[in-house]
DNA sequence: GGGATCACG
DNA sequence: ACGTACGTGATCCCG
């Protein structure tokens, strides 16, 4: 038996709006509700495998039911702005995927499907009919299935309703569902229905009566008599709600379902790719579907010349030195360079890898004279990697080059990813396989040449051809002049500075780190045997959930917080409870113990270089959407600093040999001095330069009180104060982080603003330029669009103003210690010293210097990090020496 | 793979 | 009334 799917357009996209977060592709459309109301129409083909298709949206002409009752739907609040902009996509999309779509004057969405519905039946066919909507359920019968998406975890399932479905659930039958509805009344489409009558008397009348029109002939034996007096008194009511809550069998609608063919081609391809649903894609084209069409292939070749012998190596490189540019990539796989590839117009491009008579130092020897030369540009992608595997074969300089990655981020720092695809689709509008299409991932992940020849040469020219023509586009979209200053001046000479650093990697003490573990082993296994006593029972400590329900149920503690999950047990709600029970005392302990054994006592170990006990990390250069590093493999920026305990590992960190010492220097109160000077309050300005107290300040103003009584609990209170401006302060969280009541917290923060006016205006003035010109900017002209300040929900509003008063902030001092790094870097590298940088800790520096530099090094690194910027204030540093980065801290 | 938790600035 | 601080990354559990 052939079957029909028809979909509830509006009411599906509406659901898909709502249950998934605000998503947007690169080029800044939403996308949220389209990829929602895909999801579901994939789940949809799989699970019923139809062979015809429909899709109904409503008109936003009233309908007849407006015109009989013009307060119809009349409490619904208008379509937010970001889920009508995806109403003409989704009609563009299935128009492409070869999906029917009805719209029809005067009707609902609801009556053409009902219509439809009816209709498909008749001629015999199963129908499948979906809608969040649950008026449907009237529609169904033994063939016609209403199915209703809902969210459990999550994940998108259907509850799916035949006749008899219906029954089961509301005791009445698909036609009495009507009656039931308007008898109860819908608020959400405004239906009055009777009032004072709910789901329950409503179910009972017309299980027991069938009709309203019946009921109202049968008043008189209804019980009780007071829902018999509201029925009559509201005859007509109860009839025009009846009317409003049928839906039409008969709408006038000519064009039909369509057969399910050629879902996927080669504009609907192109449509989902310019979307970025991969996924949707990749789902659609497994094959699992029998209902998509073919996927052609580009059938076309890509040209790669293979390089293999020193001759012909030396003609190109010759070639390559006579442009004024070229694109490369070395390519590299566990520390191995296993090749170069270079192009350097398009569709020429070359493969250079080892043969038995040219090997890759060979072609290094060769290959570094270039990259080295100053007069052609070099245009790459993520040349850090580059640079540092070039370095562990004694190369490594790059002058003069490009790196599209890094130019990428500038343009905008909030993408997950900036891959040459990445580069291609929003550049070029190119929709190229992604590394991982090529290559696969995880287990099935094949190295580079496991793969076939073609694969391999498409791949290396899809690559280099999208360096070679997007860097023009790039060039151009970074228009002004201070974005270029910023990506030449400080990104891209931070690229080597950062590949150094990476490359010289910190010694580990590997004595005092066994000793570490062990200390900490011991109390975490001690903790753990007085937890389970505690308990009366062994469980997982690890497992929140197990956790909760110790504490929550087997000892019956109060529940303060509640996560989505169960109950929360993070240790804010743990401090609140450790008075109640010793065991909350150890599992705070515990917690605390575990994090440093796993994490870092242990998490380190296998970071460590065998040879030469030193941990390498990376720093992430495109990344945050602030303009600062982030550290992976290891994090080297969180190592624990706040707690006693936790501390003592900063002692495993040390100068690689006797002959160097630790210098670390850090920022004072970057952040709280770059709001002085940016929001030119006169207050913080003049404390910054008589470099006072800035957090007893605070105190004092706020409080009222003369400068030298403030205490410290009333220091510590005015710190929490000032950090909270610097995120976008809100009453609650600042009660919160301080223990005052919400009241306590509105009125320090009215009287910091009354202290500090200008404060007030800049925060204020930041936001509103922020939503005329849709992003921020730190003084360095680097840009953080924020899409958030449009949002029609007030939570993400609310967060898009947080964002741009924090950002510029927080960007801004990122860039003057990215400044500060550069100027340090190239200091030490022109007077030739032996010290280095190893670390940056976002207001922190972190060099090994060698005991002959020590005083130089010292005046260095203050000297450049002072200088970094000038302000309205002073910069401070605070600079410390010692043997391991404990005591240098 | 996502949520909860916790380490840092 | 909404639910509440900005920016990160690693580890563990659990479905």
């Amino acid at each position: 038996m052939s079957k029909v799917l028809l979909i509830d357009g509006n009411s599906i996209l509406n659901r898909a709006f709502y249950a998934i977060p605000l998503l947007t592709n690169s080029e800044g459309l939403y996308t949220n509700a389209i990829y929602g109301f895909m999801n579901i129409l994939l789940k949809l083909l799989d699970e019923d495998k139809p062979e015809y298709i429909g899709v109904a949206f409503d008109l936003k002409a009233p309908t007849f039911r407006h015109k009989h009752y013009s307060e119809y739907k009349g409490n619904r609040k208008t379509m937010p702005d970001e889920l009508r902009v995806q109403m003409p996509v989704i009609k563009e999309l299935l128009c492409k995927m070869n999906i029917s779509t009805f719209e029809m004057e005067g009707y609902e969405a609801d009556d053409i499907l009902g219509t439809l519905a009816k209709r498909y039946e008749k001629n015999g066919m199963d129908v499948s009919l979906v809608s969040g909507d649950r008026d449907m359920l009237q529609v169904a019968t033994d063939m016609i299935k209403i199915r209703i998406p809902k969210t459990i975890k999550g994940k998108t399932e259907t509850e799916d309703y035949y006749a008899k479905d219906v029954l089961e659930k509301y005791q009445v039958t698909p036609i009495e569902f009507i009656d039931l509805k308007a008898l109860m009344g819908d608020s959400s489409d405004n239906i009055p229905g009777v009032p004072g009558i709910g789901e329950k008397t409503a179910t009972k009348i017309i299980s027991e009566y069938k009709s309203i029109e019946n009921a109202i002939e049968k008043l008189d034996q209804i019980t009780p008599k007071g829902v018999a007096e509201k029925i009559r008194n509201n005859t007509k009511l109860a009839i025009m709600s009846k009317f409003l809550a049928t839906i039409c069998l008969d709408v006038p609608v000519t064009n039909e379902a369509c057969k399910i063919s050629d879902m996927l081609n080669d504009e609907s391809i192109n449509m989902l790719k310019k979307l970025e649903f991969r996924s949707v894609i990749e789902k659609l084209s497994k094959g699992k579907l029998q209902v998509v069409g073919e996927i052609k292939k580009d059938e076309k070749t890509s040209v790669v010349t293979i390089i293999d012998s020193e001759a012909v190596f030396e003609k190109l490189t010759s070639k390559l030195q006579k442009q004024k540019q070229f694109a490369f990539k070395i390519l590299e796989e566990n520390g191995q360079i296993l090749g170069i590839a270079a192009c350097f117009k398009n569709d020429e491009c070359y493969l250079v890898k080892q043969n038995n008579g040219f090997d890759i130092q060979q072609m290094l020897n060769i290959f570094s004279g270039l990259l080295e030369d100053d007069s052609v540009i070099k245009i790459g992608h993520d040349i850090k990697r580059d640079m540092k595997i070039l370095k562990s074969y004694g190369f490594g300089k790059i002058n003069n080059f490009e790196d599209l990655m890094v130019a990428h981020y500038l343009l905008n720092p909030t993408r997950e990813k900036y891959d040459y695809n990445d580069i291609a689709s929003e550049f070029l509008k190119e929709y190229l396989d992604s590394r991982e299409e090529v290559f696969g991932k995880g287990k099935s992940k094949k190295s580079i040449f496991e793969v076939d020849e073609l694969t391999l040469n498409k791949y290396i020219s899809d690559y280099m051809t999208t360096l070679i023509n997007a860097i023009e586009v790039i060039k151009q979209k970074i228009g002004n002049d201070i974005q270029k200053e910023l990506l030449y001046t400080i990104e891209y000479p931070l690229v080597e500075v950062l590949a150094d650093m990476e490359f010289s990697g910190i010694k580990i003490n590997r004595e005092y780190l066994s000793e570490y573990s062990n200390k900490i082993n011991k109390m975490v296994d001690t903790l753990e045997e007085t937890i389970y006593n505690h308990a009366g029972t062994k469980f997982n400590i690890n497992s929140p959930k197990q956790m909760g329900e110790i504490l929550f149920e087997r000892l019956g503690l109060p529940v303060g917080k509640k996560t989505k999950t169960g109950y929360s047990t993070n240790v804010d709600v743990l401090e609140k409870l450790k008075h109640q029970h010793e065991i909350v005392w150890n599992i705070i302990e515990y917690r605390h113990l575990s994090k440093l054994k796993t994490t870092y006592a242990d998490g380190l170990v296998d970071y460590i270089d065998k040879k030469t006990d030193k941990i390498h990390t990376t720093f992430n250069q495109t990344v945050t959407a602030t303009g600062r590093l982030s550290s992976t493999d290891p994090n080297l920026q969180n190592i624990p600093i706040r707690l006693e305990i936790g501390k003592e590992i900063r002692k495993i960190f040390v100068p690689s040999s006797e002959e160097y010492v630790f210098i670390d220097a850090d920022y004072s109160q970057i952040e709280l001095r770059l709001l002085a000077h940016i929001s030119s309050d006169e207050t913080l300005i003049n404390a910054y330069k008589n470099n006072q107290d800035i957090h007893r300040l605070t105190a004092s103003q706020v409080l009222g009180i003369p400068f030298d009584e403030v205490t410290k609990e009333q220091r510590s209170s005015a710190k929490a104060v000032n950090f909270g401006i610097v995120y976008g302060i809100s009453a609650f969280s600042l009660s919160q982080d301080i223990n005052v009541s919400p009241k306590e917290a509105e009125k320090y923060i009215k009287g910091y603003f009354d202290k500090y006016p200008r404060v007030k205006e800049y925060l204020k003035e930041v936001v509103i330029k922020a939503k005329e010109d849709g992003y921020v900017e730190t003084i360095f002209g680097r840009r953080r669009e924020i899409p958030e300040l449009n949002a029609s929900n007030f939570m993400q509003r609310a967060f898009g103003e947080r964002v741009a008063m924090n950002t510029p902030l927080q960007g801004t001092a990122a860039d003057i210690i990215k400044i500060a790094m550069i100027k340090v870097y190239e200091e030490l590298k022109t007077k030739k010293m032996k010290s280095r940088l190893l670390l940056q800790v976002h207001d922190e520096l972190l060099v090994e210097a060698h005991k002959t530099e020590i005083e130089e090094v010292k005046d260095i690194i203050k000297r450049n990090m002072e200088s970094a910027a000038t302000l309205l204030v002073p910069l401070v540093v605070d600079i410390n020496i010692g043997d391991n980065w404990l005591e240098a801290h």
